[in-house]
DNA sequence: TTTAGATCTGAATCGGTGG
DNA sequence: TCCACCGATTCAGATCTAA
């Protein structure tokens, strides 16, 4: 989440997990079922999966399996439990694929609707699968219900997951409220359907029925990849995912059945420019910028020992002391420590509760870690 | 897995075993666990089911916002499951026991929230009940994350089904239409959280944990029943279910386990009104309104016969005939089938392409068929 | 009495590191 | 695996308090 990868965990994942992204078939589609291609893939080698799989229950008329071959019907009728067990089948065996495939701290993202996320959802629960988040993506031209038989059906389901309770996941939580006007991304997006000049058309037809909008991906792949990270789309269509990946300097791997399908992502993804460096570096969280004690500020002159710094209502003021711990009365502490203590709190963030005197102005002792941080970088 | 029961099995038992509104609890919670509750409940009974089961929320430690003060999470033990195991049977189990007190032609409402939804959905895709759509409900403030460590959950789901695929169902469309301003109602509805005045507090603590918005009740109730059908809500909670179907002018039981949500119920519901009847009367879908042919106007003299109609641009101007045909020039039809042929397209709404003056004011001639059916209810 | 500011709260699967 | 410690983190709306 976020977290700098400290260099004892990067050095254990390395070695437990030694996955050279070269000898992955990065920018590439992969050709034929999904299950069997992702087969071809090492264990714990991307980051992310993003999956769109096909919805088509096939209830009622003649028995597909998703992936298009003929169900073996012996004499049977088929009703709904046998279609939904074969859509079960294959979700589990593509979901089982796609975990193996990820790190331990990579994350899934499965999009649907009504008809299929309830099973693909429970599928991935019993696999180990944690939900992080649902995510509704809300349409604001969604095709209205012509027959006025039901409430329009305006929005698709999104399930963001990690591999397991326990497990680490990385969310840019900066990025995110960055990109929300400085208020924190919420569950419900929304977005406009594909169309325009970004969907794909073939003698004025659409080239893929359901052609998901790249500012869709551009939010899924902002806010749980980091760039250089590889991404996987086992139902890759025609390429948003890897279109909106090279884009955000993120590798990608793609699995597709149909010709048609694979050749217009590759002419797409040719196309497509990467942003430039600076473009894709986003908001970084505090959590992942570098630590720094209070006391190095004291040590480099940022603050003087002796200085008195107070909480916003001035109920406590409390003296810097030459090693960076602060006195109040009797009491001595850090800057987290002795405000924790003082308030009773459960917890103190020592960087805001504490303000000093700069120039007349009052400001948080955080400003001063700023400036110091500032200096750091130079 | 189960048998399947089938839609034709289904209605020929609820023929067989009508159920007589006089011989159910109407108006009464019921004690107890809410499956034994169920049983006591004949076949076919009730039009119905709205169902806000426990979430089945895994939460670990406290959680505290960032000014320290501590989040009060839901930690009852009504709410406490120790494995999807365990909550899946008991989501089986009173899936199973509404299907079959549910009328053939009633719709089941669900909500719930991403921990368990997948599950209740799945659960009851196996149970036979047909999935009309997911409505998610975006509130509009949603408690923040207070971490930073994924997107703010900002909505719930509500699943409405049918018994079946081929089950017949109710939805006001027109209703539902009137209530949002004129546009169809979509699948995502924006709805503040139960706070307020309508919050019951007892010593000033909450009741309930999780008391839902009367207004999610009402667009339910409204779009879904009709006055004077029965409505059971198997976890009733401080029955905000009940207190909705009161003031609509719908019946209703309930199930409830916990004596302290059953007294704050019965007091609720006591205290509140039906509206009158005036105001439950909805506006009526065009399919169940009495169908209107425009001769009957003609013949009642809504319209007179020789009166001039038009469309907008007043392109084409034609003449009403006594048997309420339209001529325009050599051509002579019906409003729609005139409308069709005079534009060339594919079909027509006569009634709203058609315009005629009345007291100088251009009206559709819809409008004489609203007068007339204004007339015709008296 | 009014208003601005402070306080409280809601279905929440809500940390990382090093010893 | 558990524990101590560091330190990052909130939005909208209702209600209460003080001026």
């Amino acid at each position: 989440m976020a977290v700098l990868e400290t260099t004892k965990a990067r050095v254990a994942r390395a070695t437990t997990f030694a996955v050279a992204k070269a000898d992955l078939p990065l920018g590439r589609i992969l050709d034929g079922d999904c299950v069997e291609a992702m087969r071809s893939l090492p264990d714990n080698s991307v980051d992310c999966v993003f999956a769109d799989p096909p919805y088509n229950l096939q209830l009622g008329g003649d028995l597909n399996r998703p992936d298009g071959s003929q169900v073996d019907a012996v004499t049977d009728h088929w009703d709904q439990f046998d279609s939904f067990k074969i859509y079960d089948d294959f979700t589990r065996d593509w979901l089982t694929e796609a975990r193996r495939v990820l790190k331990p701290d990579g994350s899934l993202w499965v999009i649907g609707s009504y008809h299929n996320i309830y099973r693909v959802g429970a599928i991935l629960q019993d696999l180990g699968f944690w939900i992080l988040n649902d995510i509704v993506w809300r349409k604001t031209n969604p095709m209205p219900n012509f027959k006025g038989t039901r409430f329009t059906n305006a929005h698709e389901t999104l399930l963001w997951c990690s591999q397991g309770e326990k497990a680490k996941y990385h969310f840019n939580y900066r990025a995110m409220k960055t990109l929300n006007d400085e208020l924190q991304m919420r569950s419900d997006w929304v977005l406009p359907i594909c169309s325009g000049g970004e969907r794909l058309k073939e003698g004025g037809t659409k080239v893929h029925p359901t052609q998901k909008p790249e500012a869709l991906l551009y939010r899924v792949l902002l806010a749980t990849t980091e760039k250089g990270d590889v991404v996987l789309d086992p139902f890759f269509g025609t390429g948003t995912t890897g279109a909106v990946a090279k884009r955000l300097g993120r590798e990608w791997i793609g699995c597709e059945r149909e010709n048609v399908y694979r050749d217009a992502a590759y002419k797409r993804i040719a196309k497509e420019l990467p942003l430039d460096e600076s473009a894709i570096e986003t908001m970084q969280s505090k959590k992942s910028a570098p630590r720094v004690a209070f006391g190095a500020l004291v040590e480099n002159g940022y603050i003087m020992p002796g200085t008195k710094v107070f909480d916003k209502k001035r109920k406590w003021i409390a003296t810097v002391r030459a090693d960076g711990s602060l006195a109040y009365d009797k009491q001595v502490g850090s800057i987290h420590g002795l405000g924790k203590e003082l308030q009773g709190a459960p917890s103190c963030n020592g960087w805001s509760f504490w303000h000093y005197e700069v120039d007349g102005d009052v400001k948080p002792i955080d400003a001063a870690r700023q400036l110091y941080l500032l200096a750091m970088e130079d």
